[in-house]
DNA sequence: TAAAACTGTGTATCACTTACACAAAACAGT
DNA sequence: ACTGTTTTGTGTAAGTGATACACAGTTTTA
């Protein structure tokens, strides 16, 4: 098996990717397969995070040994990897109007969203490869088609791809992380926000930052009763500006020719 | 000393960012310092990475016993926590046209792609609260205040300032996770970059990914030569495309009133 | 009917975090 | 000055986790 420090590790790791681990013929059947087990690992992280996810753990689950599962897998890393590629799925077919880009665009932003809420951990997976895996690309394809529709092309269409996954990114990545460290702390929703317009309030020097402070006085961090804070509203604000941006661009290049 | 599991916690990271760790007057003259022991941590994550980062290691550094350490922090956590407020230092003044909030915007996110490349373990901490270190908030000061002059106003200015923010982080993610798994894999940047295309051309099927397969086929995966493969280049694509929107969003606002 | 290849397992190693208790150090109040 | 209290740095130990390695049993191939 390919160390993780070496060239082959990859080949091996779009083999698991894309034919899911076909096994020689000679030799015992195996019990387990790759899905099984990236199956188990992915409900163990969906319920108790990446942190919790062992090799033990996973094992355990299934009803085998340890070390059984790395008869599958070269280690946890790679694990990782391809549950990260089976959790993503594939996106939701588009049904709405098939000229309205922006539309589609949205709804894409929407479930990419939906789909990193459900599987936090897959935010914090370290990946070894830009997207490579079949539905990581089947994501990128869906928000290339419209893009290209939109009259992108070329690197211009990955750029865009790009800043609207970095957005559905990191906005979900801050609404998980602060759902994590409210619960770690344990306190409710409101508390924790409260809290945080507490200590903006003692610790911001008015001198210092004085458009923050600003803010604070508007009441701007105060709680709302808003799901995750507000944060997909602040998604929703940027996702709205980054296509509004997009589409001035287009057609600035249309008028003015490339 | 206040477990992870309590609000009290909250409050000991808040002293500690705000305050330091003064110390009571009673008892040995401590011999070290949290800033101490946050600088060897942060040097030994710029060298070698958050996973290679452990209290032992940090303590070796120093000098000390690896226990010591549990004298002026609670735990890794709140280390990493600490580390991450610090290694944010304060952001660069800006020195251009202070009406030019899109030029002063540009460089925010220049310095901070800089930020991120110096210290690129920050991007995965976990951080258990919103920003609430002096110099994450300083970061947040120094983007919203240009955003403010541009003319928007209380959630929107947070709103596009975690857009940027959002933008920043994810590209520069995407830049670090290339080099360190290129890194791991014992490749030159070439040899990744060809064997990310040969991969997409030998495994992504035309009729699954039509849009994809058109790129590929223009090329667009092949070697730049360009350093972190044209990913800040992809960056200053989505930030211009961004500052395009806001504009237009002001300008809108203005001439049809709130 | 071997020989070869592969599976699941038991064992062992190494690194890591962190709880706990102890002795020495420094201060506070008398 | 003195004594009790608080705090520091340390030694020890427990618990968890990743994974290397060798072994015995299983299945296919020649």
């Amino acid at each position: 098996m390919a160390d993780a420090n070496d060239p082959r590790a990859r080949l091996e790791l779009l083999e698991l990717l894309w034919r899911g681990g076909q096994r020689p013929s000679r030799g015992p059947k195996p019990k387990l397969t790759l899905d099984q087990i990236a199956q188990a690992a992915i409900s163990l992280a969906d319920a108790e995070g990446l942190d919790a996810l062992s090799m033990q753990r996973v094992a355990t689950e299934l009803g085998y040994t340890t070390m059984s599962l790395y008869r599958y897998v070269s280690g946890k890393d790679q694990l990782v990897e391809l549950m990260t590629d089976k959790a993503a799925g594939d996106p939701p077919p588009y049904t709405g109007d098939p000229a309205d880009w922006r539309a589609e665009l949205e709804a894409w932003v929407h479930a990419l969203w939906e789909l990193y809420l459900r599987h936090p951990w897959t935010l914090r997976a370290q990946l070894s490869t830009p997207p490579a895996g079949p539905h990581q690309l089947a994501w990128f394809e869906a928000a290339l088609r419209p893009l290209t529709r939109a009259g992108l092309t070329g690197g211009d269409a990955i750029s865009a791809t790009l800043l609207l996954l970095a957005a559905v990114r990191q906005f979900a990545g801050f609404a998980v992380d602060m759902t994590a460290g409210r619960a770690r702390a344990g306190l409710t929703t409101e508390e924790s926000e409260a809290g945080y317009d507490a200590a903006l309030r003692e610790f911001v020097d008015p001198d210092r930052y004085p458009a923050l402070t600003a803010l604070i006085g508007d009441g701007v961090f105060q709680p709302t009763g808003l799901p995750d804070s507000g944060i997909g509203l602040d998604l929703d604000f940027g996702v709205h500006r980054v296509l509004d941006g997009i589409e001035s661009y287009v057609r600035a290049r249309r008028e003015q020719g490339p």
